[in-house]
DNA sequence: TAATAATATCAATATATCTTGATATATAAG
DNA sequence: CTTATATATCAAGATATATTGATATTATTA
């Protein structure tokens, strides 16, 4: 029930669900990336992605100073429906602007 | 988005977790039921299914004095998935104490 | 080791949602 | 036609969540 209900509330969120959706469509990104992308402070984003984490969605690796965010593998059933359901809502997603002082070979690896 | 995030909002609350997993369990119930079985006062319990209404879970049919809620059929494959995990969380119902002032032929009609 | 960059967390405020009690509406019964 | 019953709605207060700016933490670079 706590579960279900964090799972839930993670994604009840214009923002969230905008997030959520750029990630299913770009692979994995840093926080800067996010940021950047949706002209959003950095603690905004952050919190925003521990929220997603919490409520299972999301996966992080840290590798050097940042904080990789992806798709959770391998997702539930009922999570990756819930992602399907996102993905036909037709949001309006920022593009992707790599504007994070990453070297080229750190952006390589990413 | 606006009508995705009604349908999620909607189910973003315990009590309204156990009233849409009560009448999936007991079908058709009137207002009065989830109120005497639940042990809510009825301005909450009215606002709590106004709410899952809203959200596309369910539909209303008034008959006589009482209005009677029950799941919307038919119900798409998406909301499907949620009731069929709701149904899994083994929340704690309530028994159903049908104690509204229905004639015999009234709740026969039920 | 000091400075910088990326991220996380905290405290204060703003906004949204929930609960309650009061009132409105509609139907049925006396 | 008046009263009672079932339900809906509203306003006020309580609780939860979101946003922001400040600060803490960690890894990297100079």
């Amino acid at each position: 029930m706590d579960i279900f209900l964090k799972t839930i509330g993670s994604i009840n969120d214009e923002t969230r669900l905008k997030i959520l959706n750029f990630i299913n469509q770009n692979g994995e990104v840093c926080v800067c990336d996010i940021e950047s992308a949706f002209e959003m402070i950095q603690s905004r984003v952050s919190r925003h992605l521990k929220i997603l984490k919490e409520g299972g969605f999301l996966k992080v690796e840290r590798r050097g100073r940042w904080a990789f965010y992806s798709i959770r593998t391998p997702l539930d059933a009922f999570r990756q429906s819930i992602l399907d359901e996102i993905a036909y809502l037709e949001l309006e997603l920022p593009n992707r602007k790599f504007s994070c002082n990453k070297t080229k070979k750190e952006i390589r690896r990413c």
